[in-house]
DNA sequence: GTCTATAGCATGATAGAC
DNA sequence: GTCTATCATGCTATAGAC
């Protein structure tokens, strides 16, 4: 894990440089971060190549696309604790012995999962908001790039929140700062809003939660927007809407 | 489970008539939902008399308790899959034979916990918006009631979110049948709010959506919101705040 | 590189003493 | 009514054949 010995195998899965114009829409979006799974298996297999015991990369790539996406599904499905090993080497196609050429542990399949998201969701966050001045402007491009990658990558999304508390202390710590650390993001565009005036004089960490709590339902209930016919759009857009009410309104 | 033979068992826990004067405020909301661990589990106790093999009620109450308290500890710590019955052995006092007296086998444990609060959580939001006739009012107390009973059943509610998907199917459906039924009665307020001209013209439902979301994250993220000083009234001020700004400003 | 076979152990559940 | 002792099962992890 955790080696970081490669900034090529980074640099594979980099985000283009986001010429920002105005409304940020989820088809531009999904051209300008491109995360197929192969580039992001790629970098974690040159992330850790002192883990797995595979020397031929595009074997060691297919597979770890196979174990990766098997350990999601099966995971968001009935909870990582009661899916077996055995379960994932059915669902994914290794036997148990092949599988654990790729990790040493049940815990290093969490590892697998967690860093690559890390560094992608920091990422977005901070080019898409980096050169926009305006609050307003910021905080809707904010919420509608998190959107946005949280749609892209729902299965991760989803493992990252509903698996953190059974993480190991270490792990858990870092699932905890990266979740502060994006809430900042949202408290200080807020802050910078209320000083330069644009913004009502209201808490922005308490409202940065409340932002945090209504992005994270997006990939929570997935199944249920689905079904009621709600597209990511809309919910950018009745987002924008909502805090634009509470955040401007003439007192 | 679900005998449901006994009414006065139920009774145990009954709601006293509340008289809606205005702002409900959180001591009162205490006084007037009393939900005493004893009273809980005597109404569990003799809902599943059946189930249960244990004869006296004083003493069947008393472990129930210590068996609810403990499960609920431990599986909000560490996931309930993962909690072995010989950590709530430890926990709770019991033997793995004397454990074996209250429940068939694991999964009773779930349907002990769900029944009662799935209970409490109709009766709760049906008492306190019944008679209010102003939209505005009547969203208000909605959502106070119910950030005030997550308050006062924190553990509960935790445990009912995160252990919802890896439920059998028949609870699954309990439990997301109870989960829409909340939603609705926010969607339906607002509808209401909308045909009387108070509230401006919006998706009701996809709103309902979003005050759903921020009410969860109140009892999901308990640890952040202590930390920063927040409190449970500050909370229900800011989301009326909030949602006023959206559903009442001049378009 | 991948497989089958199995060691070693912890778990859920039960039987029977007190 | 509660305990200790034990069973059968199914798990993670590994050894060794191909």
């Amino acid at each position: 894990m955790r080696t970081d010995n490669n900034k090529q195998a980074i640099a594979a899965t980099q985000i283009q440089p986001a010429e920002h114009v105005t409304a940020l829409d989820y088809e531009r979006f999904k051209q300008i971060v491109s995360v197929s799974k192969s580039d992001i298996c790629t970098t974690l297999y040159r992330q850790n190549r002192d883990l797995i015991r595979i020397k031929k990369e595009h074997v060691a790539v297919r597979n770890l696309v196979r174990i990766i996406d098997s350990t999601l599904r099966l995971a968001n499905a009935k909870g990582f604790a009661a899916m077996t090993l055995r379960d994932l080497c059915n669902d994914s196609g290794l036997s148990m012995g092949g599988l654990y050429a790729y990790i040493r542990n049940k815990d290093d399949l969490i590892g697998l999962i967690q860093s690559h998201g890390f560094m992608l969701t920091r990422r977005t966050l901070d080019d898409f908001t980096r050169d926009i001045a305006d609050p307003r402007e910021k905080l809707d491009a904010a919420i509608r790039s998190h959107l946005f990658l949280s749609e892209l990558m729902r299965p991760w999304f989803y493992f990252s929140y509903m698996e953190a508390r059974h993480l190991s202390e270490t792990r858990k710590h870092e699932a905890v700062a990266i979740e502060r650390e994006t809430e900042t993001v949202y408290r200080d565009i807020i802050a910078e809003g209320i000083e330069a005036g644009v913004f009502r004089d209201i808490d922005a960490r308490l409202l940065a939660s409340l932002i945090k709590a209504m992005l994270q339902d997006w990939y929570l209930k997935r199944g249920k927007y689905r079904d009621q016919g709600t597209s990511v759009t809309m919910y950018a857009e009745t987002m924008r809407a909502v805090l634009e009410g509470y955040l401007e309104r003439n007192a």
